[in-house]
DNA sequence: GCAACCAGTTACCTTTTTGTAACCTTATTA
DNA sequence: TAATAAGGTTACAAAAAGGTAACTGGTTGC
């Protein structure tokens, strides 16, 4: 087989040795932390907690829509936990759990690779 | 101002001190190396160079337009280079570009973290 | 009382993305 | 001669994503 993973079999046919399963693990990695701004918002909590205004004052460019509908995908994959704090006005933070930082590394390293070749 | 990047001004509303510019490096990175199947093809690639129909073979779940697209996108933003060989019936092949291996190292790290978390 | 802030939600519409399947040209093979 | 493979392209339809703007309900400061 070799290095193309591809062989022709007895008729002639050239066949994958090991076709990637659907999504393979790069894919559904990207799927969950791939999404539009799940990335930033991530990287924004990593300094501490914030509340949902102040983040969507941050993000520039994204609606309080796609926050919302990031910050839900993201509590759905532990990624941050919501939490009410019961101040005289009610006020929301949204905190990255420890499985997140885990995946601060590589955003680090996404941050950096897009940095050095400006893009 | 602090870690929250958030402070209230004079007249008492609170303001970003930096806005994350339109999409911050996160972001734009993103956009480049995120999208669908992206990735995988990237890393399909880094063994050597790999033909068109191979690819699509060993890319299960993805149809020849979504890799046809992904392929054009991905020479546009010199991740992977398109060559012509004049062989009886031609064949074209698909090669990672040096630009693309600097890639490598975040998409392992990925690849790694979704792994070790059962994602 | 009135306006403003918080944390969202909702409706509506447009754009983008994806999938499917058929089709194309050249060339080889049975 | 007919079928098949390579390397795509095209048309059409369906689904997903995104933006905008208005609105909610509770609270607080003027």
């Amino acid at each position: 087989m070799g290095k193309f993973e591809i062989y022709t079999d007895e008729k002639g046919q050239r066949k994958a040795v090991d076709p990637c399963p659907k999504p393979c693990p790069i894919e559904r990695g990207m799927r969950i932390v791939g999404g539009k701004w799940t990335g930033s918002i991530l990287w924004h909590l990593k300094d501490g907690p914030i509340r949902f205004n102040d983040l969507a004052r941050q993000l520039g460019g994204a609606s309080k829509k796609v926050i919302t509908q990031r910050l839900k995908e993201m509590e759905n994959n532990k990624l941050v936990k919501r939490k009410v704090l019961n101040t005289k006005p009610v006020a929301v933070t949204y905190e990255i759990t420890d499985f997140g930082r885990t995946a601060l590394q590589f955003l680090d390293e996404l941050k950096n690779w897009t940095i050095k070749h400006n893009l």
